[in-house]
This record gives C-alpha cells, structure tokens and sequence, in this order.
DNA sequence: ACGTTGACCTGTGTGC
DNA sequence: TGCACACAGGTCAACG
C-alpha cells in the first residue's frame, strides 16, 4: 500500500502547492487518531506556518517554522486531498485544512488506521531516529552491509522493519527478491556477498522505478489529487499469483509468511 | 536483546 | 439474495 514511492509522491505534491503557506483554519469532521485529540488539536496547529514537507521512511513531516512539526502516516488508507472551497465532508473525510492563501486539504482514512500528531522538535528527533537507512539515499554498497551477519531472520521480515532499513512495505519487498532472484524465506544469514549487493541494487531499482510512475495503485492507494499510481502493470510477482514470471514463465506462487502474503517464483528465485 | 504475534479497522470478494 | 467469513496490511504493545 502506502510505501515509500507513493508517500514520497504525496510529500513532493503537498510540498510544492503547501511550503510556505499558513494554516488558516482547521476543523475536525470525524475524530480519530489524532494528536492532541479534538478541540486542542485545532487550537494548537491553527496559525502554524508550514517550512517544508518532508518524508522519512512512510511518515510524513509537516515542519513548522515555530521548529514543531505534524507527523502524518497513511498507513494503508490514509489520503490527503486537495479539494476546493466547494468541497463536502464525504464518508471517511476526517479533518479540513484550510490555508491563508487559499489552498484546502482534506484527510481522510477509510481503516482509521492512519493518524495526523503534532509533535514538538524534541519529540520529532526521538521519532525520526528510530528508522533505519533511506534506501535511495545510501549507496548499493552501503546498503548491502545492512544484510551482513548470520541472523536467522528471514529476508521478508527484515525487509519489512523500519528500523532496519526505512521505507520498504509489502509490495516492494516480494518485488526487489524477485528482481533479485532471492526467495524471500530465505534467512538473512544464508545470503552471500553477491547476493547482498543484488538484493541492494535491486531494492533501488525497484523504487525507483515505482517512484517514476508515481507509486502502486493495488488497492486504494491515490495520490493527492485522486490519481492512481502507474507501477501495478509494472509489478514483477505482487497479485501475480498463477501468472507467469516475467523472468523465466513458471507460474507465480503465493504464499502467507511472516504474517503478509508473499509472492515470489518458483523457478528462477533461488 | 531480540524476534514473533495479535490487535487495530472497514470495504471487498468469495462461497454457500 | 443474503449472510458469514477471509483477506488486505503498517505498526505497536505484549509476549516468549
């Protein structure tokens, strides 16, 4: 869902129409997990301006010039939209953010999953610091170290925790092994130093080229403006289960592990 | 200390 | 047609 190329092409849209701009007024349609709850919530961020939109792993950082920041995550069906001044509160729709110069975002969540907080500058180091390396921001060989050791963790799981390596979800994790040619239940011990350097690389590519189209539309995933990302049609094994892999033709196996759905090929992942 | 599991949610699709 | 149920999945608290 909602992994690193779809919320940094979240970040980069709120950034470029948002930077600068003041937070006007606000007000909360349905309450859910935001920080603080309700009425303070409102108090406290009205007249905030915002510095700049940043993104670390799936969070995204609304900074404040006044050196706090809302902390924002999608989760797996969080949306942020820009609307028009025209616009009326829809089923999901949770909170209205309305800016000094016009501009108008609407959160909105169909799961409740995904929360809004603000958070002091204090509070945002502590956050920030316990996600492992930005993928696109180290090098293949940097991020090959990361896999170095004989833990019998299996490769999906430690793809998948934040604090390991930032950003990965469910979708590019089955789809960098697969570009890799790694099965994902491997161990992270059983891995060689080629096969750290392509599982590297390959997580890069795999972003990357996410990122170009926009990010993965598999389910409910859009960007700020409604749009669906273009990376589905582009998918390796993700919801290929019985379809032939692009790589060698057998047929993509699927399986539950670790708790998520895992796609991969029989044939050519080893 | 590290790793794994259940809970949190609602809409959608499937089988009976 | 209607109902029950599995499934989608990112993260954190709780547990081993």
């Amino acid at each position: 869902m909602p992994e690193l190329p779809e919320v940094e092409t979240v970040r980069a849209q709120l950034h470029a129409r948002l930077a600068g701009k003041k937070i006007a007024r606000v007000q909360i349609w349905r309450s859910g997990r935001e920080h603080p709850v309700n009425e303070a919530f409102v108090q406290e961020i009205q007249g905030k301006i915002i510095q700049v939109i940043e993104r670390r792993a799936k969070l995204l950082v609304w900074r404040f010039l006044d050196g706090s920041a809302l902390t924002a995550h999608l989760k797996m069906t969080g949306r942020f939209l820009f609307t028009d001044q025209t616009y009326e509160q829809q089923k999901h729709d949770r909170i209205d953010f309305r800016f000094a110069s016009g501009e108008r975002v609407v959160w909105s969540d169909i799961r409740q999953f995904g929360f809004v907080r603000l958070v002091s500058a204090r509070e945002l180091g502590d956050i920030l610091s316990t996600y492992g390396p930005e993928p696109l921001d180290a090098s293949v060989q940097s991020l090959a170290t990361l896999f170095h050791g004989s833990s019998s963790r299996s490769i999906k799981a430690f793809l998948l925790d934040q604090t390991k390596i930032a950003g990965i979800g469910n979708i590019y994790a089955d789809e960098a092994c697969h570009l890799a040619g790694i099965r994902p239940t491997r161990t992270i011990g059983s891995l060689a130093s080629g096969e750290r350097l392509k599982l590297a690389s390959s997580i890069q590519a795999v972003l990357r080229a996410s990122l170009v189209q926009k990010g993965t539309s598999a389910n409910d995933y859009v960007d700020t403006e409604g749009e669906r990302g273009g990376f589905l049609e582009l998918l390796r094994v993700y919801g290929r289960k019985g379809e032939p892999c692009v790589t060698c033709g057998a047929p993509i196996e699927r399986i539950v592990f670790a708790q998520r759905g895992t796609h991969f090929c029989p044939d050519c992942q080893k």
